[in-house]
DNA sequence: TCTGACCTGCGA
DNA sequence: TCGCAGGTCAGA
């Protein structure tokens, strides 16, 4: 579930309340997220690092110490807790991080799908591709993307290589509001297409994180409070209910083993 | 390029 | 009690 507005929220709640925090120490409950070391060598690497700054490219958050980077991709059911008491699911609190001044960061997740890494230093991470929001992503770049291969619109919003971040909900926006069937082959958009895809893309992506992210089930901002977006959805979820622009009704199907939502009469 | 496994809470 | 939710990756 957290896509690229749910981390980026998160990255954005986290930096000022725990830049400059000294790690006291850190216990690892869950070794299995761990996904290139011990945890004991996780843990002693990571004590007493301070926390310059967290950076984000795609899903995946990296945490920015003196002499270490945490790297976490919270699955589909991770979060970051301030406070334990907000946590619906605290047996599911995989990670604890204890600071020097007496605070803690808690890493919560329900499904274990989330991951963690550790590297001596800044990562490149090479199989993720654009960061629409961090990087450049030009109208001819999408273009050039799009003639590559030809497969269907959803897969190539879902796959990571190309443009990175966006997951199964705000594929479904993005193709609603760019008017393209979520069936259509990457090698038949035409130019306008193109164009609206692209605007959709940033539109979709900004909008959500002003509203704190969008939450179905799991996802709470680092304070605990659910995002807004999911009031402003205009097909994910909405299957049988009238489209907001033609009325029909706003269909479901499976495509890449994923829920899609669309709008038949609306996106061709 | 597609499918299934991983995982657990929730609703039907 | 069972199917569904979905990000990623290995394997077909």
């Amino acid at each position: 579930m957290p896509e690229l507005p749910e981390v980026e929220t998160i990255r954005r709640q986290l930096l000022p309340l725990y830049r400059g925090k000294e790690i006291a120490d850190v216990r690892l409950k869950t070794p299995q997220l761990l996904k290139n070391c011990e945890p004991a060598f996780f843990a002693d690497a990571l004590r007493g690092q301070t926390i310059e700054n967290m950076s984000r490219k795609g899903k995946f958050l990296i945490v920015e110490c003196s002499h270490a980077f945490p790297v976490f991709h919270l699955g589909m059911s991770g979060i970051f807790l301030k406070d334990p008491a907000e946590s619906r699911y605290p047996q599911h609190i995989h990670l604890d991080i204890d600071f020097t001044d007496g605070s803690a960061l808690y890493f919560q997740d329900m499904r274990k799908f989330g991951k963690i890494w550790l590297y001596q230093e800044y990562p490149d991470l090479p199989n993720l591709g654009i960061d629409p929001i961090i990087g450049e992503l030009s109208e001819a770049q999408l273009k050039e993307f799009l003639g590559k291969r030809s497969i269907g619109m959803k897969n190539f919003l879902m796959n990571q290589k190309p443009i990175t971040g966006i997951g199964n909900i705000y594929a479904s926006e993005i193709l609603f509001r760019s008017g393209i069937s979520p069936y259509r082959r990457t090698d038949e958009v035409n130019a306008g297409e193109v164009k609206a895809l692209h605007e959709s893309i940033h539109t979709i992506l900004e909008d959500a994180i002003e509203r704190f992210g969008t939450t179905y089930s799991a996802y709470r901002t680092v304070e605990g409070e659910s995002g807004t977006n999911q009031d402003f959805l205009k097909v994910y979820q909405r299957e049988g209910l009238p489209c907001t622009k033609c009325g029909s009704s706003i269909l479901k199907s499976v495509i890449g083993s994923r829920s899609t939502f669309f709008c038949d009469n609306c996106q061709q």
